[in-house]
DNA sequence: AACCCAGACATTTTT
DNA sequence: TGTCTGGGTT
């Protein structure tokens, strides 16, 4: 077959094409026809809409290479676009695993900011810059605003730094310099935000410095005021890669458009179903527009999936079906069988907790009947990060070996940014943020008068800070014990500065030359904290990966945007992670707690973004349930504790719309006294339940239908499993739930509930009753939850 | 300059 | 309920 499609095209081609075709192709081997596709249409705008676990990435290399064996391209002329450096360097990985040679042959893969970083040093004079420029994170932009906010006399209590911060990153996104902003735009950060974008936009050009957003800017800005430059590199870029296109944002696009203009030979992939970074500015506009952008584009969508089982990929399917304008996408498995999604409510967070826990080490033992599952194969994923909490707290007191991935990222911890701040002042002596940052860390006895007095003396003579502290030192304005300091911290650094020329001394020795005379190493080790050990160990870290660069200025160059802390450790563990860090990996089991309503989906993001919230929180549930392989579990509480208040939560939505075919209800081991596997043969079936009252089913069918739920069933089901556990001896002591209560209850009835305590109904919706409670005020409870007074259960 | 306490507050975070 | 920040105190 394939051997017949090849010599088909060989007809009517030319000699030279018919020998570049004659060069072996095992890369072409193993992908499926859609692949396949993707991969062969080199020449004009082509869209891969690649479902998750969909081969993707396989498809892009493959792309990469096939560009490079049929001699379309040479490895410097293809432009290929990633989101983080992990992606970047997986590519550079199986690119030079196909070709067989080293990865560096590409030096235009790397992430959307790395290449504009090098982009920009190269015409940084273009944009007022220098090209050592420094690439200041989301810590220096913030101080350096709160000191523009300080100058305006505006009140940063009302007026948050942060949220200008936020403000003028979402222009950035946008690709809105500050004279370009539309009018609907003045009245942002109380009319001010204009103005003071602008200040912060000069005074960055002052300090040589540019942010993440600016990178991105600045070029858009360059080539499109000069198009000598936008053509040169057009030329250069023969062909454009893009990968995770669904989450690029205006700027972005407009850089990937300005650069395609030419000869159109643009590769995106995506997919539209999995992009949830709306809120940072990304579009998903963008790839739901890419036809119009390119007319006559090719578009292939690759729906054959390689990771989860039918009923995974069922329960995927219909929860994104919810969404609105979707390009459309089915994905389906030729693997057959397979557990079906595993549906479980409990009766708060702790319980949830505790349960996934012994299951992990049911599954772990294999007692399940199932293959032993390693913990490397398990990972808890969650909406946001505080929910990791509760599972923490409980792994660690079962001795449960965890890992959390995300967090705060390496280069952002204090003890990094302080020591690179030190680094970054000597390579660079008028890098006044650095300075600030460092000048009394550690303590060197200069409080705010005498950095008053080093800022007058700079701005006054039209100095750096370093040589304002030099000058104010030596005209005896900072005497005593902080002059004296200064004096050797000013010494110091130039010190330091002439030994980065020495050869002698390795960059490596420096640095901790640096940190140990500075007595930035010994602040840490007197610190009695019990952090300060790690912070020690993250120094040494800093420094040991110093290694991988030839000089301080080299490192500092690329740290802000390449270092990141995926240090693999050996163990076996199970992950813990949020949603959106869990894109694009994968677990043979997967457990995705917390689907309640105003958790998941997030309520903040319905009350914010509305339709548009809920539909990224549905691409949120797809995401998680899409990165199971075998199985995947979904958990949701009746009671979780916000911000140490109890609160009734209501099973989410999205729970409503998985597939009852694909899933499995599971019982709380709480309402059996066991463990679930007392569960009824054949499990609870939504079309076995509630049999006893119609009526009030068909009040809460409309109830639901008010409340924008599909349909009730699922909750049904949670309510069977209930009641069924009351028909068990009520030995366990906090899941004893009076279900026959629930169409008896009365108006102005005494009730009790396990969290609120002591309340009188003041309202009944369907299997939801509203209730004053004595100590907690009038909440919202599903009635199962509570139980008439007189039957308290203790 | 270091410490302490009251009050505000509390998503998601590729670079 | 816990964490962080900023203002006030020593």
């Amino acid at each position: 077959m394939t051997d017949f499609d090849e010599m088909d095209a060989f007809e009517g081609a030319s000699l030279s094409s018919r020998a570049m075709a004659a060069r072996p192709t095992p890369y072409l081997e193993g992908l499926n026809p859609a692949q396949r596709e993707a991969v062969e249409c080199l020449e004009g705008p082509v869209l891969m809409l690649a479902g998750a676990g969909t081969g993707k990435t396989k498809a892009l290399t493959a792309r990469i290479v096939h560009l490079l064996n049929t001699g379309s391209a040479r490895t410097n002329e293809i432009l290929a676009v990633t989101f983080t450096n992990k992606a970047a360097r997986e590519m550079k990985e199986r690119v030079g695993g196909m070709l067989g040679q080293p990865a560096e042959g590409m030096p235009w893969l790397g992430t959307f900011h790395s290449i504009c970083v090098k982009l920009l040093r190269r015409h940084a004079e273009l944009a007022g810059l220098k090209s050592n420029f420094t690439i200041l994170d989301t810590d220096d932009q913030i101080r350096l605003l709160k000191q523009l906010i300080k100058a305006e006399g505006i009140d940063d209590k009302r007026w948050p730094a942060r949220m200008l911060a936020n403000i003028i990153d979402d222009w950035k996104n946008r690709a809105l310099t500050p004279d370009r902003l539309p009018a609907a735009d003045a009245g942002a950060y109380n009319h001010r935000g204009t103005a003071l974008y602008a200040q912060y936009q000069t005074r960055l050009k002052e300090l040589n410095a540019v942010d993440f957003g600016d990178l991105l800017l600045h070029m858009v800005t360059i080539f499109q005021e000069h198009s000598d430059i936008l053509l040169q590199y057009q030329r250069w870029f023969r062909f454009i890669m893009v990968d995770e296109y669904q989450d690029t944002n205006i700027a972005q696009y407009l850089w990937l458009r300005l650069l395609a203009g030419g000869h159109r030979n643009i590769c995106c992939v995506g997919d539209d179903d999995q992009s949830i970074y709306g809120w940072r500015g990304a579009e998903v506009g963008n790839i739901l527009r890419f036809e119009k952008d390119f007319p006559g584009a090719k578009v292939v969508r690759l729906e054959q999936n390689y990771r989860s089982t039918e009923h995974i990929l069922a329960a995927a399917s219909n929860v994104i079906r919810g969404n609105a304008g979707r390009l459309g996408k089915e994905l389906w498995t030729a693997a057959k069988g397979g557990e079906k999604v595993r549906l479980i409510g409990h009766w708060d967070g702790e319980e949830e907790a505790r349960w996934i826990g012994e299951e992990i080490e049911s599954m772990q033992r294999g007692t399940r009947g199932q293959r032993p599952v390693d913990l490397n194969e398990m990972a808890i994923l969650v909406r946001a990060s505080h929910q990791m909490r509760a599972f923490e707290d409980r792994f660690l007191t079962i001795g449960l070996p965890y890992r959390v991935i995300g967090g705060p990222r390496f280069y952002e911890r204090l003890e990094i940014r302080d020591a690179m701040a030190y680094f970054r002042l000597v390579v660079s002596p008028e890098d006044d943020l650095a300075f600030e940052r460092i000048v009394n860390t550690p303590k060197r006895g200069l409080g705010d008068k005498a950095q008053q007095k080093i800022q007058l003396m700079a701005r006054s003579n039209g100095i750096s800070l370093l040589e304002g502290a030099r000058l104010a030192v030596e005209s005896g304005e900072i005497k005593g014990k902080g002059g004296t300091a200064l004096r050797q911290f000013v010494e110091d650094i130039a010190r330091w500065g002439r030994m980065t020329g020495d050869a002698d001394i390795s960059h490596m020795e420096l640095a901790e030359i640096i940190l140990d005379e500075s007595g930035y190493t010994t602040m840490w080790q007197l610190d009695k904290n019990p952090d300060s050990p790690g912070r020690l160990e993250n120094l040494k870290e800093l420094v040991k990966a110093l290694e991988n660069f030839e000089n301080l200025q080299g490192f500092l160059e690329h740290v802000s945007l390449v270092m990141d802390n995926d240090k693999q450790d050996a163990e076996q563990k199970v992950s813990i992670m949020t949603l959106h860090a869990a894109k694009g990996l994968e677990f043979p089991a997967v457990f995705l707690p917390g689907w309640e309503d105003g958790l998941f989906p997030s309520q903040r993001s319905m009350d914010e973004s509305g339709l548009k919230g809920l539909e990224e929180e549905r691409r949120l549930a797809y995401v998680g349930i899409t990165r199971a392989e075998e199985i995947c579990t979904i958990s949701f509480a009746g009671n979780r504790r916000v911000f140490g208040q109890w609160q009734s939560q209501l099973p989410s939505r999205f729970v409503d719309e998985l597939p009852e075919a694909h899933v499995e209800v599971l019982t709380p081991p709480g309402l059996y006294g066991g463990g679930y596997g007392a569960a009824a043969p054949g499990g609870l079936s939504a079309s076995s339940g509630f049999s006893e009252a119609p009526v009030k089913s068909r009040i809460e069918e409309r109830m639901a239908q008010a409340d924008g739920y599909n349909s009730p069933g699922w909750k049904r089901m949670q309510a069977r499993a209930g009641q069924r556990g009351l028909s068990q001896p009520k030995e366990s002591k906090n899941t004893v739930i009076d279900l026959t209560a629930t169409s008896s209850f009365t108006l102005g009835e005494r009730v009790f509930h396990q969290k609120f305590g002591y309340g009188a109904i003041i309202g009944i919706e369907g299997d939801k009753l509203e209730v004053d409670f004595e100590k907690a005020g009038a909440k919202k409870v599903v009635a199962r939850f509570v139980s008439a007074s007189d039957d308290v259960p203790f």
